[in-house]
DNA sequence: GGTCAATATTTTAAGCTTAAGATGAAACGC
DNA sequence: GCGTTTCATCTTAAGCTTAAAATATTGACC
């Protein structure tokens, strides 16, 4: 023992630098995905703003518009929400005439959203831009890329769906 | 002209079923993208739960932990969110002694952020855990399909950023 | 030096999303 | 039939995130 001084504090261990080779690639695939996944939905919400809806407010109609009257539970299944969720941006849109809900007669639990004319009107009016936009984010990668990236993320999160419910 | 009586309202035009073959690709992308990014998403949440923090707070401390002490605008620019959101989560942070704040001498507008010797602790106990639990969804694809799906994800998001700013 | 634009942070208000619980309705087992 | 369970929706409270404006500081240009 030397006799000096109490020793000051001892320095906090650094991080490890790596986790392991698997965990690495790991955690690598995990933030390539959130980050690229906020920014096309950031350069998606953009142009959204631009017809004077909310991404939310979009994604349920445009289910509505290509799949037609759906139950409330139906939507969120679909949008990966909950039903909390889609009870409030149903009641936006249901306010400012976009859409109706219709209780069904063969289940008195299931409420139906129907798109009105208003709300149809505007995706006719809307969808084809928005999509053209989309398509200009995704021709940054060639068709080939495109489809391979798209497979990927398909089996992946079906999988990780499957594993946690 | 018929002289019947006056025809009741037209039934609406029905969506277009396609919006040509490279739109209709990109759209798939981008749902697929959106919807593996909440799948992985959401899992990680619940892990991150489990040790008492949102996932956004984990992201901040993660980062100072792999990092070191950043300015509070390069957190935000590292996790793609506004300053006023690295505000939020810093405070919080900051209250349960998890950081410090610290005003750069050098230039006396940025602030500085440093894991306090508890973050840290957390960090180093909790971290591995979660790579371990990140691996364990990635498990799901194989080596080599997590490589070529990371690569294409940073690519396409580095030029999505590069497009919209 | 003085002015003006750019930058870092904070504040505020508003909207999105969730978890948890309440309500009403259907289905199931006995 | 009757109680139990499950389901769809709604409600509420809380937290996350953003955009926009306010503040303070820096750097650049004349």
């Amino acid at each position: 023992m030397k006799r000096s001084k109490p020793a000051p504090p001892a320095p906090p261990p650094p991080p490890p630098r790596s986790y392991g080779p698997a965990a690495d690639r790991a955690l690598k695939l995990w933030v390539a995905l959130a980050r690229c996944a906020a920014s096309v939905g950031r350069a998606s919400a953009r142009d959204i703003q631009g017809y004077g809806l909310t991404q939310a407010q979009f994604a349920v109609l445009e289910v509505l518009y290509h799949k037609g009257p759906l139950p409330l539970c139906e939507i969120g299944e679909k949008l990966l929400v909950t039903s909390g969720n889609i009870t409030y941006v149903a009641d936006q849109l249901e306010r400012v005439g976009y859409l109706r809900r219709e209780r069904s007669p063969d289940d008195r639990r299931v409420v139906r959203a129907h798109l009105r004319p208003k709300g149809r009107a505007l995706m006719a009016r809307t969808f084809p831009r928005h999509a053209a936009r989309i398509e200009g984010l995704a021709g940054a990668l060639a068709a080939g890329e495109q489809a391979a990236l798209a497979r990927l993320l398909k089996k992946w999160g079906k999988l990780v769906r499957a594993a946690a419910g």
